[in-house]
DNA sequence: ACGAGTCTTAACGGCTTCTATACGAGCCGT
DNA sequence: ACGGCTCGTATAGAAGCCGTTAAGACTCGT
């Protein structure tokens, strides 16, 4: 779940603030000072901040340098002042948006998403889904399986399968659901189609293909990949 | 540099932005229509767009759906309406910012320059700007291959290819992606262009063109690079 | 307006892979 | 023990995919 930190002193912005985005799925943390801020930052690892620039202790753009010094998180900065010289100061010192209040809750809201999609897809592609049995590695990004160090050729529609077996290792994958998700819709009684692809599958990956370990059919629901 | 596409029907507005930004030193398109624009996206490829909602063609949230569809660049809106169900609208159909007429330049220069400096630092800490292989050397920000020392002569087409898996080294790069990412949407079917584009890569690449070493297929998904 | 370089388009052959079918083995409840 | 059902295996022909080539269309600079 996102978690959201919300910095501002007045109590009941924010009161108002933490309760909209509880209510929309957020989990929120707050600070009332820029020194509290700091630190919770620091602690929690939120994944955006919004951060309101009249606090008591310290200067707004003060906290926002300091977040800047060592992270890259979303900061999107709240203040009473419109002037577009305070906008540009903010934006210019690595705030990622500037909302004037008063302000609607509904878009800020919207810009909070925004913001943490913007920063969700960069963290995104970082962890290869790699899966793994004592048998064979899976790596799902480079759609190769490796057994013994050799990289085992699929065909196509093995790697699909696989593919999807890997998605929900452990658990089990009705038939219905495999054949859905590999032929696409409309091949939901050919369940002749997997038998001799299951088939040709364990022939390569299992170690005796005749005694699945790992490719395990599940009699008349679906496969599971353990 | 800094490319921008900015679209907008209004004549005067668009030449104000075209000045501004160019006096900030950022490279600028300019398009008129929502048709125009996104075939301007795909063809230029700026770093972020300014997109006007007012366009006479076609609503301006279609627009940017038609960018979102293959495209995670950033796209700023402008509009006149300052309602909080259209910015609402807007942001969560992936808009990252939104900006209601009039505005202010600076302002906006400083949000475009936000907008930009999140997308960067994506591309940045992710790809390393020069990939290696044990045959040739590609440097995606200088776009230059080398090979036994010598600099490889690529036609933007091959560069392009060359790139997007350059970028995805030892990653699986389906063969739809590479086509929307090289030839823009609506070329998903083209299957023929990889192919002939990818010989002609290993030509002057691979030490063995008919046996490739680099660029291997995966045949029925797509392409990888090693 | 011309020419060099580049991209598109289409066709073909070779090879791999999928489909479709048939048959045997195993499991289960009666 | 037996019939019914599901699953695994084998195989031959059909279909699909890829690499290659070459010719026409196009873009650009001269």
């Amino acid at each position: 779940m996102t978690t959201v930190l919300v910095v501002d002193d007045e109590a009941a912005l924010l009161h108002a603030l933490v309760i909209n985005l509880r209510a929309r799925d957020f989990k929120v943390e707050a600070a009332a000072t820029g020194r509290a801020a700091l630190e919770k930052v620091a602690r929690v690892r939120p994944d955006i901040v919004i951060l309101d620039l009249g606090l008591p202790d310290m200067d707004g753009i003060e906290v926002l340098a300091g977040i800047r010094g060592w992270s890259d998180i979303p900061v999107l900065v709240l203040s009473a002042r419109s002037t577009s010289e305070e906008k540009v100061r903010a934006l210019e010192n690595g705030a990622d948006d500037y909302i004037t209040k008063p302000f609607d809750m509904a878009e800020l809201v919207a810009r909070v998403r925004a913001a943490t999609r913007r920063s969700a897809m960069r963290t995104a592609g970082i962890t290869d889904p790699i899966v793994t049995t004592e048998a064979f590695v899976i790596d799902r990004s480079a759609a190769t399986v490796t057994r013994d160090g050799k990289v085992v050729r699929l065909t196509p529609t093995e790697w699909h399968i696989l593919d999807v077996l890997a998605a929900n290792r452990g658990k089990l994958v009705s038939q219905q659901q495999l054949l859905t998700q590999v032929w696409g819709p409309g091949f939901e009684r050919q369940g002749n189609y997997l038998r001799v692809h299951m088939a040709a599958l364990r022939r390569k990956l299992e170690p005796e293909a005749s005694r699945p370990q790992y490719l395990i059919t599940e009699p008349g629901l679906g496969y599971r990949l353990v």
